[in-house]
Order: C-alpha cells, then sequence, then structure tokens
DNA sequence: TATTACCCTATAGGATTACTAGGGTTTAAG
DNA sequence: CTTAAACCCTAGTAATCCTATAGGGTAATA
C-alpha cells in the first residue's frame, strides 16, 4: 500500500504540473485545492525539495516551483523519494537491497523469484510514465 | 511492501508443496526447516486453515496438509488471505474497496488511474503463478 | 519594517507488525 | 486408559511506522 504521503506528494506536483506556466505555488493553495493537510503538505514538499525535485522561493509572492519539465520527471523518482522500495521485499530491491535473514539462498527462493516478476513489472510502469502523463 | 506473515505463509506452503506426497506436515518441521519462529508460523497456517487453503489433523501423527493441488492454488487467493489487498490504494482495490478522504472524482484522479495499471500487471501475474510454479 | 511564505525540530496518538506466553483440546499410540 | 504429540485459541507486548500538529525561525519582498 502506498502511504498517504507518497499519494499526497504526487497529487501537490500534478497540481503543480497542471499550473506549470504561472511561476511559483503556494503550500495553501495546494493544500486546499487538494484537501491535504497544510502541515503534513509542507513536510512532503520539503523532502520533495531536498531530493532535487522541487525548488523554492521565500518571502512574498513565493512559493514552491518544478525544477524540471513535467515530462523529465519520472514516477520511479518520484515514488522512491516519497515511500522509499519500489518492491516487495527487500531482497529484490534495486535501491534499497537488503538480505533476509531467514533466506539461505536467494537464488533458490521461490518468493524471491516472484517477486522480481512483480517488481519488474511495476518498474516498467513507473520508468514509462512521467508527471507530465498525470495531468 | 510485503509482510513477514505473508512471506512466510508462502515459504511454508512451498515447503509442503515440495512433500506434497508424503501427508501431513508437522508445523516444528517447516519452522526449523524455512527458519520462521515457531509460534509466529501457528498463527499463520491458522488463517490459511481458516480460508480453506490448509486442512489439518490434531493428535499424534497430525500435522497440516494442502486442501487442493499445488497447481490449483493461485497466488491472489493466497496473497488476498495473508496480506489483504493487492493494489496500492483501497480506491483501486477490487476486493477490499475504499473511498479515499480527499479525492472528490476518482475519474478524474491521476494517481488513481496510474495505480489501476499498476494493479491490473500484478494481478496478472498473480493470477497466472500457482503454488506448483513455485516449488 | 511589516508581512508573507518557506524552513526546521520536536512530538503525540494511533495503527500495524512481529512476535511471545500460556494454556486448552483432540487424537493416536503404547 | 493414560500419556504425549500436535493442533487450537486468546491475550498481550515491544518496537516501529504513519499521520498529523505545534511552535517557532529565517529569508525575501512590497
Amino acid at each position: 500500500m502506498l502511504s498517504k504521503r507518497t499519494k499526497y506528494g504526487l497529487k501537490a506536483l500534478t497540481y503543480m504540473a497542471r499550473n506549470h506556466s504561472e511561476g511559483t505555488v503556494q503550500i495553501a493553495m495546494i493544500a486546499t485545492s487538494e484537501n491535504i493537510p497544510h502541515k503534513f503538505l509542507e513536510s512532503i514538499l520539503l523532502t520533495l525539495k531536498k531530493t532535487g525535485l522541487l525548488g523554492a522561493k521565500k518571502g512574498k509572492g513565493g512559493g514552491y516551483y518544478l525544477l524540471k519539465e513535467p515530462a523529465e520527471m519520472k514516477m520511479t523518482d518520484i515514488i522512491r523519494t516519497l515511500e522509499g522500495p519500489i518492491a516487495m521485499l527487500p531482497c529484490v530491491s534495486l535501491n534499497y537491497y537488503e538480505k533476509c535473514d531467514d533466506c539461505p539462498d536467494e537464488d533458490t527462493c521461490s518468493v524471491h523469484k516472484l517477486m522480481i516478476q512483480v517488481r519488474d513489472n511495476t518498474l516498467q510502469i513507473f520508468r514509462n510514465t512521467t508527471l507530465a502523463d498525470l495531468v
């Protein structure tokens, strides 16, 4: 299951992509428009900024803005930033790999093989979808 | 992310499928062989029994056994029993549907559409994979 | 210089996860 | 018919994560 954090983040980014031409967007705008708790959204946009997906301008008339064209922003990057691993098991994660405690040998683990299939499939969708596709 | 509960359950079922010809299998056997905490596994097998995937025989010489041929046991059934919804959002779940609080209209929600894609893809894998494929 | 809007830390309440404890009940074997 | 094996069931618990809020600090602009 996706966390609300990720879902909210995606909705916020989509909102920004829709209003892309109009410069900066304020937290409050997005929050009310997309029904996201203000302070929660604030922390989400902050992490998106830290990972280089968003830029921000302080002071009056400030706000957040996309650092890349929507068509350049892949789902893989967004979701990994907000949610973490895309894989369903740590032992099949490309970016957050971790060995299983119980499994003596990954190559012969049947669950491992199955989850690699799922991961590859999901990854293909996320790689081929950009923010522009969501608008 | 899959819970350990689901992962352990899948491993246990696979173990049972491998030793399918030999009648009942005891919890202790599976637990030691697959490195699963005994009592935890007990509760997992219990729920698999309640949903009709496993049968059990009490008393000396008893144990658990598969109620269907491995080739008849679909991943969808197993995973839904142990993990719950397969979808990444409640609003795209077939079996555990729930409306989102924030979303006024699902049909125009971009995140919704994306997650339907992912669900359909994952579902196709799980529908076409049986316990026999894992052995 | 006042206001706006982002920036940052801390934390609280609730849910979920991964177990563990402790015993009850049924069944088959000796 | 007794005993021990093995499933059955109910609680509970420590740790972690999730969602969200509080409260103020800082930079920039009008």
